[in-house]
DNA sequence: CCCTCACGATACGAATTATATATGAATAAC
DNA sequence: GTTATTCATATATAATTCGTATCGTGAGGG
């Protein structure tokens, strides 16, 4: 049985003629006369009543009627759920996130693919980029925001935008007042930075613009966040180095000063399976470079 | 898309290595290739990624494989169903009845049939005769017992049983002792009948056989059920001719007597329509037989 | 009563389609 | 580097569906 027989059986069925329904599959009478025919021979049970001069559907053929009709149905639903899960209209998407990419981009970004692929459904996780190179590769996520940089074959990174970095020091700080400030001047201070394990990248590179401007910082302590980081340095307890978009954390008590100068790198990415061209990625990609696009020129 | 494509997808998706799902499906790998390209480009979507070493399941063919699945379950149980319902193992039956086929043979061979048959959903309706030959014609019943004659082309009748007609009268009648008694001893009885609306043949053939004895019958009564008759035979309002079965109705102030010579033919028949030919009808009818035959043995 | 029409079944050739064989390309394992 | 494995492609073959022509059978009309 195929679902031609079923095609044929009810079109049989309704127009009650074979001539008819023939015209009506676009075909001629004897073939489908032979269809039916094949049909009945494999369900065990004629289908009509051939009584020579009309057709009717035997008792056999009403049971099956309302049955054909409901498997071409649901080979409809079945076909257009397979299609859908293709064009990434429904499905599932697992995204990892560093804890500051919800300052922006991530609630922007989820927002507007949620709007657009509201079948799909968004698992959010928020890890620090380590862990989300690992997910990645072992499939328990599927895209990553991430701070590069990361380093994995297997896997794609893009830059979403570069930030710039900005001194951040406590208000009672001699120089809160100033309006620009250089690494060079900041050898005798004490310092509070993002941990090594949140983002390494930021961390080494802050180490090495510091050697660069010939000092070695005296890390007074770490924190995982960089509202800790700025809940320390109101305290007083040294200054930092962080991310202008770290300003939404306004605080009557910290000062933000611009750097002059070769400042690190501060990166937001977004990285994927080499491997995965999935529409769900390819979209949810899409949406999220036109998010970083339009936040940049904000 | 055909089931064939469904079968072979199944078996990939299940092997996840076309060779091997080929083999099972006793075919080579390259058509089988083939098939799946196909029904891919149908679904407008791929099932597979293809790794070049390795299969595995895309996210479309992961939501379509318990679809594929549950439409092949669902065709085999839509097959069965037509097949059940052309063996006549389920369905429906519409049996139409005398009233006087309830002493006996009506409940022993729908008792039957309903343990053989337990998934047929057996139909009963009381009709007199000729109720019963509309209601065939016309299709609301598929068979009927039914009290010959009948006439009718397009139905076919077949004598179950046939009955000896007996005397029925009252405890308080002179001839009440008799052990046998002949019609041309009654010519001065009152004669209480069954209807002619009930069972016309009878009626008519009771008038005929008087009419042979020598005498036309002063009937005093008639009433629609054998029931009514003996209740006023009971009352002495006159006597009556009732099939020996209707003595199941025993009453202390009713007495039967056997007739002797020609008495009218008192038949049970079933009835049905010529062109049906269904497999419900036949396995009725072999029912009934067993019954009748059983019933005429005892 | 014969003729014609309508309708489904059958017979057979043509076209389409699925399948098999042979082969290629790419990757992983030794 | 070589071999084995695996899926894809090309071409040939087999099967099956489909179309054309025709038959058989009732029903309706003249």
């Amino acid at each position: 049985m195929e679902f031609r027989h079923l095609e044929y059986f009810i079109a049989v069925a309704e127009e009650l003629n074979f001539g008819r329904a023939a015209q009506r599959l676009q075909m001629t009478q004897p073939p489908l006369s032979q269809q039916i025919q094949q049909l009945e021979r494999e369900l065990g049970t004629a289908l009509f009543i051939r009584t020579q001069r009309r057709v009717e559907l035997s008792p056999a053929g009403r049971a099956f009627l309302p049955e054909a009709r409901s498997l071409l149905k649901h080979a409809e639903r079945a076909k257009r759920l397979a299609n859908d899960v293709g064009a990434g209209r429904v499905g599932r998407i697992a995204v990892g996130f560093v804890g500051s990419a919800t300052y922006d981009i991530l609630p922007l970004t989820i927002r507007e693919y949620r709007a657009a692929y509201p079948e799909v459904y968004v698992h959010l996780r928020e890890l620090p980029t380590p862990s989300q190179v690992e997910s990645l590769l072992k499939g328990e996520i599927d895209v990553g925001f991430i701070r590069p940089p990361i380093a994995s074959h297997d896997l794609r990174v893009e830059t979403l935008y570069r930030d710039r970095a900005v001194l951040a020091v406590p208000k009672m700080h001699p120089s809160s007042h100033r309006a620009v400030m250089r690494l060079s001047d900041l050898g005798g201070e004490s310092w509070v930075l993002l941990a090594r394990s949140t983002w390494s990248g930021f961390y080494d590179e802050i180490l090495a613009k510091c050697s660069d401007a010939g000092f070695d910082p005296n890390i007074e302590l770490t924190a995982a966040e960089f509202q800790t980081v700025l809940g320390v340095v109101a305290a007083g307890l040294g200054i930092s180095i962080v991310p202008s978009s770290a300003a939404i954390f306004k605080r009557e008590d910290v000062v933000f000063i611009p750097l002059e100068g070769e400042v690190p790198t501060i990166e937001m990415s977004i990285a994927w399976r080499a491997a995965d061209d999935s529409a769900q990625i390819r979209q949810f990609l899409d949406v999220t470079r036109k998010m970083a696009r339009n936040q940049q020129g904000g």
